[in-house]
DNA sequence: GTGCCTGCAAATGTTTTGCATAGCT
DNA sequence: AGCTATGCAAAACATTTGCAGGCAC
């Protein structure tokens, strides 16, 4: 778990035979100015770019490229909390790093931080002989306005108050 | 997080409006009776009623639909541990409770208990005034094979010894 | 009997890949 | 120059959905 800026990552790629790009460049910086809590998925990333970085837009394919990447090199987290579409953001280091809490009826997402998970994790994987990169504590569960409207309930109508508005 | 049998299963069904079949019967079986430490995606139950209980087998929609059911009701826990396919296991009661530890270089998953985690969980859902349903906590890494054939390498050899033999 | 379930096939949405061109080092 | 990265369009995959008939309650 580390916190890269540009030279950093361009340094890591190098290392690997791998390049420094524009694009990588780009997908980096937002990330690194996204708001604290906000996560991206490949799709938000594209639309992002398109809308408010049109002179930097990046096709699909390379965005999907990217992110596994970066995520392989411990650079991001990939987050899998709502269904259907992975979210990414910045794997920061310590101090920072958090986990989830998740609705299952309204995907409403909780962070959270817990020194003693980061603890559990950095024993198991020491113990394992792994070299760590993220570690993610996902809580599933009902919020208490779905609990309001009854649970458990008809799994048709997976949706409380903090029902998402739109996609994403 | 609830150890189901059938008639459990079926109660809780029925309260909802729902009923149970000899298709959800047959799944919660099959889950049932899986080794420790195993885990099944849609696909794999699939084949396995399609080889190993050929009278039994169930259409991969109603597969499909039957582990969204189970796990929102919190019989089943849905774990993203491979790229690209979710895997389910029964969600076990405390004693059994475990969380995972993966090598997102070859896949190799180890299962670990942790009973702090279980009580950040109880803690962080409780004050949130959630229903807890699941929590698993997943730590990627890379492991000791992965890292003695030199980490970070390039990205399209993800492989190392303990590299999967098929997909699943 | 009513309304939920299933199975099939078609649809959907996301992610991956082949290939020619462009661009880092 | 040499080899990696990009963009595009097509392909591959996992998962979802519409609908007609079947079945649990």
């Amino acid at each position: 778990m580390y916190s890269y800026d540009s030279s950093t990552f361009r340094n890591e790629l190098n290392q690997l035979g791998l390049r420094m790009t524009p694009q990588r460049e780009t997908i980096l910086d937002v990330f690194r100015e996204l708001p604290k809590g906000k996560h991206l998925s490949a799709e938000d990333l594209h639309n992002h770019l398109q809308e408010v970085e049109p002179d930097r837009k990046i096709s699909l394919s390379t965005i999907y490229r990217s992110l596994k990447l970066m995520t392989h090199l411990g650079l991001l987290r990939e987050l899998e909390l709502a269904e259907g579409h992975k979210h990414y953001e910045l794997n920061q280091p310590h101090p920072h790093h958090h986990h989830h809490l998740v609705c299952v009826r309204c995907n409403r997402t909780i962070e959270f931080k817990s020194d003693s998970v980061l603890k559990v994790s950095m024993k198991t994987s020491g113990k394992e002989g792994f070299h760590l990169l993220d570690c993610q504590l996902t809580i599933h569960g009902v919020c208490v306005e779905a609990l309001k409207r009854g649970w458990p309930s008809v799994p048709e109508e997976w949706m409380c108050p903090h029902a998402p508005t739109g996609k994403s």
